[in-house]
Formats: structure tokens, sequence, C-alpha cells
DNA sequence: CTCGACTCCTGTTAGC
DNA sequence: TGCTAACAGGAGTCGA
């Protein structure tokens, strides 16, 4: 998906979509609502309410409905962007396409004043729910505090990579902002979570959250110094040593060798 | 419980 | 130019 900064955008997107009763329920494709939800109890549950709150934890986008209703889940997938009134919150997704093809509308909510929200989703990854379990979620990646990340890496032997991108742990870092921050913190992506040193914990805390504000800030995950040397022939942005690419925690990962040394 | 492999789906791109 | 296979910012499930 959209990582966090993605989900932060159309969170503020969506506010535009508060208190505007909603008239019509567009679920067109059944595959893409969850856990038992089907177009015709969406359709009821929201037909004729408004959304009050548009809240955000990690990749996850909460909208809370009026009159005691269900909280709307929308999930984006690897691909999926949130439109409302034919504004999309961000305009570059990797490996998305920027077109807009009715067919990738998978799911909406059309309001009184003739506006939309809309989920367009490529690729049909994203997910829509009522009422989803928000504690499966772990702390939100842009508030998580040095104390809490030191607790949930600690004793895992797993990658510190895949520990990070573990979203019940930790909400809202997916792999772009992984490989960012750990490569800005100088730590080896494949090292295991418990082989962090508490000075190491606390550079990997600091990075990730100036990652987090500058992508939130700079419109998105796709910003990062590493981004644009994503490819087979990259090089470190610092010094020029040819990346090191490999798969981590089951994801696509670049690395330099020389400033993410392994243990 | 923890962790890695596999699977879902489809548009784009790299490579022959 | 055209076809095919690999690959992609995610996450649920299964089994060791």
């Amino acid at each position: 998906m959209p990582e966090l900064p993605e989900v932060e955008a159309y969170r503020t997107l969506a506010e535009r979509a508060l208190d505007r009763p909603i008239t019509e329920v567009h679920a067109p494709d059944a595959w893409f609502l969850k856990r038992g939800l089907t177009p015709e109890v969406v359709t009821a549950e929201l037909d004729g309410r408004r959304l009050v709150a548009a809240r955000r934890i990690g990749k996850q986008l909460l909208l809370d409905t009026s009159d005691d209703g269900p909280t709307l889940g929308l999930h984006f997938g690897m691909a999926g962007r949130l439109v409302v009134d034919e504004t999309t919150a961000v305009t570059d997704l990797v490996y998305s396409p920027n077109d807009a093809n009715p067919a990738w509308d998978r799911f909406g909510l059309r309001f009184a004043d003739g506006g939309q929200l809309m989920v367009r989703d490529s690729r049909r990854l994203g997910a829509v729910e009522l009422d989803p379990d928000e504690a499966r979620l772990g702390p939100d990646a842009r508030s998580v505090s040095a104390s809490q990340l030191r607790d949930l890496l600690a004793g895992s032997q797993a990658p510190v990579k895949a520990r990070l991108m573990d979203q019940s742990r930790l909400a809202g870092v997916g792999n772009l902002i992984a490989d960012e921050t750990l490569w800005r913190a100088g730590l080896d992506p494949a090292r295991s979570a418990a082989s962090l040193e508490p000075a190491d914990v606390r550079r990997l805390h600091k990075h990730l959250r100036a990652v987090l504000e500058d992508f939130i800030a700079g419109g998105g995950s796709h910003t990062g110094s590493l981004q644009e040397q994503r490819h087979r022939e990259g090089v470190c942005p610092r010094c020029g040593t040819p990346l090191l690419r490999r798969t981590v925690g089951g994801r696509t990962t670049f690395s330099c060798p020389r400033h993410q040394p392994a243990l």
C-alpha cells in the first residue's frame, strides 16, 4: 500500500467527506468486502448515515458513522487510492496506475450533495470491512515511543525489518519505509531484532520518526533517498557503494553493505 | 507463540 | 514490435 504517509494523506482527504448524508453505497465487487460483509449489509448499515470522524491506525483508515453506526474500515492494499469528489490525495503512487478506470472503483459512497468518496484499486488487494478489530494492530508508527519500540523488538530472532513490518506489533511501516529507515540508521535489515543494542534502538526510533515526518511532509513513501536507487544497478546515495539486493522478511530489500554491515 | 513459505489479484516492465 | 515472465509500497493463512 500506500504506507502510513499515504494513508495519512487519505485520512486528511476523507475529512472533506464528513457530515454529508450518505444516499448511496457503491459495492460492485463483493470480493472486496471482508469478514463476511455483503453489499446488502454494508448498504443497509451506511445508507442514510453520515461519516463523523476520519481516523487512522497504521495503514488502516477508520471512518466512524453517525447515530451509533458502525465504523467503516478501509484498507488500500498495494495500489489503492482514495478519491473524494474526484480529488486524489496522492498523485504519485509507485507501482499503481495514475489513470482513473471505472472498473477499479471497488467501493464508494455517494452523498446527498452529489459528491462521493471512492476507493480506487487496480489490483484488488485492498479491503473494506465494518467495525474492524482495531486491537489487532500494534501502536501507530508515527507516535510509537522509544520504549515501545524497544519492547517490540526485544527477544525476537526475526530480522529487524520483518519485525518493523509486522502490523500486529507496529502499525504503518511498509517495505519502503523500512528500507529507508534502516538505511538512515545504518542497520542491516537482516540482523535479528534481538541483536540490536540499546543505542541501535534509540537511533532506529529517531530515524523512524524522522522518515515518517519527511514522507508525510514530502508527499509520500517514494520520496526517500533510497527510492531512486531501488533497482539492480542502484548505489548507496551516501557513498556510491553498489547496493545489496536480497529478500528479507519476504520482501525485496535494498541496503548498503558498507553503512549497514552485518554483525 | 514465533517465524517463514505460500497465496490472493492484476497492471507494468524487463527481457527474449 | 510483440509476447511472456517476473515483479510490485500488503497481508491472511498454514504448518513446522
